[in-house]
DNA sequence: GTGATAAATGGAAACGTTTCCATTGGGAGG
DNA sequence: CCTCCCAATGGAAACGTTTCCATTTATCAC
């Protein structure tokens, strides 16, 4: 059996032509029980299946949707991606996923390609969404299209975190816990207007706590040891108490460094995240962090487009201050008030580890490191 | 600008024939010069882009694979399918992305749609290798195709650990840091040959050791908190002291868990994973596991398939024992020797965490869990 | 100038569908 | 028995390509 049985050997064999065996097929038209019967037999005796690709040219729709985002290696994506696409299966697309590696080229090109294939929709994550030459070309030819994680400029569709207020929500603990002097770790910062607007909302609202000015620690993500870059920065701010990592995998190797540099955290450094993965939660101390939903973004994505494709009522868009809500964690530590005391949010390990119990150990002197 | 310009209207525009615009976009055949500079300007003009749809009907090649992973969710999982996407990339390839969820009519389903949809290649880790009614289907229309992580079959080419040899690796360890007493933490037991497999190797591995013979826990993937479980499991099974996950996402959870049921990990429990996902060696103390590449696997499965379709030299497998490696960690400890002292792999936490100096604490009193 | 040869070009078929439209056939009503 | 109508059916066009093949045009040697 060579080549795969089209159309016209079905017709053959059931003694009709094309057009009877298409509508007997789809239901779609008038035809007899006899002849019914005649095609249902030559279809399982020759297993025949649509072409998908013939289906596609004539219909112009290809039931295949384009998904674009920076890297499935971080469980965020990983987890928007599985939930996008399980609304998709059931709605009876299937996917096409391109990782860009925070690379914009790759972006664009991928982009051009999935136009080329003609998807009925693209659900996608850019790099920089003010100036992102594929995210408008889809805007040019008018695909339905959602981003996700990428906050939205005026009149767009994006499913995403309000990385700006979330940040600030995080100067706002560190604040409540007397944490004054603190770091941003950005990873990618340069690719990723995510992290940019986490250091932006972060910066701000330091600044209107009168704390001191964030300083600023950036990484690429494929350099996997940052160990030296972390003792170099914790030597040239050594005031630092509090870091907040600009998502939970940079706080967690945060975490990992700071124990190769013997500072122990959160004794002599706290560390908040953002993202709230899984095994924030599972490993010791507990990962504070900026807890989101990506599988409700990656489905309300999904979601949407699907409504534009269909012209039904599209999904409500989470309120903006319901994006994301503050985590507690033991990798935060109130410090002792020098001045106030405050009665606010306080983020305690919520571990009964009893090597947690001997808090409050001495600071880190930053000159032995 | 309604629709896209297809090839006639560049051909309309630039005053010629279909064929000729064909001829010079693709740069086979001849063209004067004066009838390409017409068409390029045609071209640029109208926008002008080829439908996939049509060369792919033409050509009937998609420049597309089918990739059917259970869930990626699983960084092992999510880091082999970028891996394998990097590649098809790189190679003018896209990567259709489907997440069975373990589920074998979803596989089944997928497979079906992905060859209608006449995918260039298939790369896939199928519930259980030998009874998957998608495989035998790629199987028998002879697409190209490479399994990965399912242990192959004779004369089926897969990118697998060798998850039998692999834990019995595992039993070796536990039988040298003298963990007689073992059980198994078997994740989507019932819907995955792997961890079938790696139980199997484990268990007689064990038998070969003359250790007690490992104890089987069971838990579906979608219950987070097997909490309880393990409690009565432990409870049921009072002198285990050691733990084989079947994956380092279980091995996580059964640390928290642990956690929650105030037993120290590995003070009164020691845990070995499976997989080497990257939080493993990031968190405290690090999982003592089986080292796998799952990116180098994804890259690997995607070569084979590449090679089959351009008909080029296939890369090399890795041999078996290869696949895999024992990866100490702080999660597993040598119990005091009662009979013999053994100078074999002693796995201690490779932390210098001073908390982890206290090192042999009493055990764990069973009865008052 | 003529014929031969090669280069350039366009028409049309093919890929696998769906769907419009025309044709066929049968049954009912006159 | 003749019409009329409707159900059933098939032919063919269309979707956007590539490619075979035939035709036109230009070039060159004689």
């Amino acid at each position: 059996m060579g080549q795969a049985a089209t159309i016209k050997d079905v017709a053959q064999r059931a003694g009709c032509g094309v057009a009877t065996v298409s509508r007997v097929l789809n239901s779609t038209g008038p035809a007899s029980e006899k002849m019914r019967e005649k095609v249902f037999a030559a279809v399982k005796e020759l297993d025949f299946h649509f072409s998908e690709v013939g289906r596609s040219l004539q219909s112009s729709t290809t039931r295949t949707i384009g998904c674009v985002v920076p890297s499935i290696e971080n469980p965020v994506y990983a987890d928007a991606v599985q939930g996008a696409q399980e609304v998709f299966l059931d709605a009876g697309y299937q996917m096409l996923l391109v990782c860009t590696n925070y690379n914009a080229e790759m972006e664009t090109h991928a982009i051009r390609t999935l136009i080329a294939k003609q998807v009925d929709g693209i659900i996608l994550t850019v790099g920089d969404v003010h100036n992102s030459e594929g995210l408008n070309l889809i805007r040019s030819r008018q695909i339905p299209h959602s981003l996700m994680y990428n906050t939205a400029p005026e009149g767009q569709i994006s499913w995403a975190v309000d990385d700006h207020a979330a940040a600030a929500k995080v100067a706002d603990v560190f604040y409540e816990n007397n944490h004054i002097n603190t770091g941003f770790l950005g990873l990618n910062f340069f690719n990723s207007d995510r992290s940019r607007q986490r250091f932006e909302g972060f910066s701000e609202r330091c600044a209107y706590r009168q704390m001191t000015p964030p300083a600023l620690l950036e990484v690429q993500e494929d350099g996997n040891d940052f160990t030296p870059h972390l003792s170099s920065f914790l030597k040239q701010h050594p005031k630092i108490t509090g870091i907040f990592a600009s998502n939970d995998y940079g706080a967690l190797a945060a975490i990992r460094s700071a124990h190769q540099l013997s500072i122990d955290v959160p004794h002599d450094l706290s560390i908040i995240g953002f993202d709230g993965i899984k095994v924030g939660q599972m490993i010791e101390p507990t990962l504070a962090t900026i807890a989101t939903a990506p599988r409700t973004l990656g489905a309300g994505a999904s979601q949407t487009i699907l409504s534009m494709i269909n012209g039904t009522k599209p999904p409500v868009l989470p309120c903006k201050d319901q994006t994301f809500s503050f985590r507690a964690g033991g990798s935060l530590m109130p410090l002792s008030a020098e001045s106030k005391d405050d009665e606010k949010v306080t983020a305690f390990p919520p571990s009964n580890d009893p090597t947690h119990k001997k808090a409050n150990s001495k600071r880190r002197d930053h000159n032995e490191i």
